[in-house]
DNA sequence: ATTGGCTTCTGAACCGTTACGGTTTGTTCA
DNA sequence: TGAACAAACCGTAACGGTTCAGAAGCCAAT
């Protein structure tokens, strides 16, 4: 409450109806069919209109009566802070706010804190259709979202039998990543990834945890890593992995820690997110490791921050991710069959990525 | 469409009633008051819900009664790109986000480009109040958003009569900033900063322009910094400014070079935010100019890859910003008098500035 | 037998709009 | 002169809920 002088009570369009002595339909026509009424009669309208104060149709019961809220969800049930701290999430977001404006409607933030297991508000949410943004398979809010009678559009995971999805290919994505680690020599590897389920595990990651991991991307990028490494020869059940709950810098850097003080003799560190690898880079700094010489590190995204670290990664373009998956919502009219958008990646090899030395030079230097 | 199996109509509260042979009042209570009836009837009425395959109460249809939509909108008529590229604007967004999820409220991005004068997505947004988040003092859509009957809270720009208002004192910190840099002996200074209107202008400022500056933020660090300047004695027409439509590094960047080209006597940039300084930064590297040594560069907001660059700006919180403007919104409930509140800034003296080179060392060298 | 107090459920009003299918009025043209 | 037609306006019925003041039934206390 904060401009003054607001009326008793708001004038509705059928008050402004009588006052005028006209119908309540010549006044809903005055705003929103021009052309169904004579122009004096509409500027008598919309007069009478700003002297009581009546502010226009309102949206809500507009909304009601249409069936069209004017809006799309976002569900992302991570915390905020993932989606407003990596910028990858962010472009997303803004892909998917470009193709909401592109089409004159609304972006609506569902509120999902990853705690409360509150889906009213999901319930509340008057929306023509969600997107659904990196949640693991097992979220309550997902089943709400599932349930509501609109269309839905996921991005990146979980896959979900008969609903519309975009993504990268991550197997392939991976597949190409892991490879051009191989052909460098390295056999022994270590992984950084994110969190793999709701429950908090900031620790190593036994194959179990690993292969029913909840989110997809992340289970099937391990699998990828997995296969391709034992196809290189590596058993994969000695490669440390190591798991973050949360996803930021610090504790990319905390996991490198983590697993360079069990596993010293590594010799390429694959993170599952750039946002992780950044921490992985600035933990290898502290140690006094080169990269890529003593250790190589690799990312996965493309961030522009990692491209200005030369960081080697698999770049996906976040932003058409976002887009694709507004369109796709917005153009889901009646469409039967559900749809699938793959996009494309591209690994970028940058300067953090090298053979590995020999065990000669790892005790007496190159 | 997506989900296969739709029912042909859509299950609605009063057909699940009558289904059940009780009152749609009871079904109404079944979901929002469960203690209103019997365990075993809730049950029932949940049961047969299921089997219908009825969603719940629709949400819109509830948000007409209540007169609750459970949602803020914000307004940024800024270009997209503007409001997810600077992290500046994203730590608002994610602060405004975290204060509407800590209230279980939606938050609505309302789609209004910069370029269309079309209003009425602002009239279809079914919501509670209003953030807007700066923007221009003649913008349409601030215009419209005042219109409508619903709280609304501006954050850092523009000022309007009569409506809460949350922002730094942009007065305070500015003078500081300036007071640092004549303290430092600069005299020969220029500034970039961010667009000053609505209509594109890529170039050098008139005092005209800056003082009928339609963003009152960039008007009001401008005004400061003349006053400040004049009373050490430097002649603010004198002083070189140069305006940036967008607002990314590299027109930053673009910006920097256009100045320093023509003045290159200059022993000080000041950039009305951190991305432009970054820009600068750049610039100067590419020039060859070593930073503070040889020019003394400073930015404003403080976001944190700017505090890694080690520049000089004034940090003001812009987490705390969007989060106070969230809460200020939703506890608005009958306030009286406006609120305005005023967010703490802090000078921070980094790598980026130092005397200037005297004009001997200028020229021969230091 | 009456009273009062629960619990459980109901009827009807209301929220503010737009869609649909009219009716009225005035103009044109054969 | 009257039929045909367009323009301008209107009445009614949804849209899908919530809410409030009771009614009905039941039991304990008086």
């Amino acid at each position: 409450m904060n401009r003054p002088m607001r009326t008793r009570r708001q004038a509705t369009l059928a008050s402004l109806a009588a006052e005028l002595g006209v119908s309540r339909t010549t006044v809903s026509n005055a705003y929103n069919r021009p052309d169904q009424l004579s122009p004096e009669l509409r500027k008598r309208v919309l007069e009478t209109a700003r002297r009581l104060g009546y502010p226009g149709p309102d949206p809500v019961a507009r909304s009601l009566r249409t069936r069209k809220a004017g809006a799309v969800g976002l569900l992302l049930t991570e915390n905020l802070s993932y989606a407003f701290r990596d910028p990858a999430a962010v472009g997303v977001l803004e892909g998917l706010a470009l193709a909401c404006e592109d089409a004159g409607v609304g972006l609506h933030l569902v509120p999902a804190s990853p705690g409360r297991e509150d889906v009213a508000a999901v319930h509340r949410a008057g929306v023509d259709g969600f997107v659904v943004y990196s949640v693991p398979d097992d979220d309550p809010h997902l089943a709400a979202v599932l349930q509501r009678p609109v269309p839905t559009v996921i991005v990146d995971q979980p896959e979900v039998e008969g609903v519309d999805r975009v993504g990268p290919d991550d197997e392939a994505a991976t597949v190409s990543l892991a490879n051009h680690l191989v052909a460098l020599g390295h056999r022994q590897v270590g992984v950084l990834c994110m969190r793999l389920a709701r429950d908090r595990n900031d620790d190593f990651v036994p194959m179990s945890r690993q292969q029913e991991a909840h989110y997809h991307v992340q289970r099937t990028r391990l699998a990828a890593l997995a296969r391709t490494f034992e196809a290189a020869g590596v058993a994969w059940e000695s490669v440390p992995v190591v798991e973050r709950f949360e996803h930021n810098v610090d504790d990319g850097a905390s996991a490198a820690r983590q697993l360079l003080d069990a596993h010293p003799r590594v010799t390429a560190l694959i993170c599952t997110s750039d946002i992780l690898a950044l921490g992985a880079l600035a933990e290898a700094g502290r140690r006094g490791l080169r990269v890529p010489a003593d250790l190589t590190i690799t990312g996965f995204d493309g961030i522009a921050e990692a491209t200005r670290a030369g960081l080697t990664t698999v770049h996906q373009p976040v932003l058409e991710k976002g887009k694709s998956a507004g369109r796709l919502l917005l153009g889901a009219a009646d469409r039967v069959a559900p749809k699938v958008i793959t996009l494309p990646t591209e690994l970028r090899v940058g300067t953090t990525s090298a053979p590995p030395r020999t065990a000669e030079e790892r005790w007496f230097g190159p």
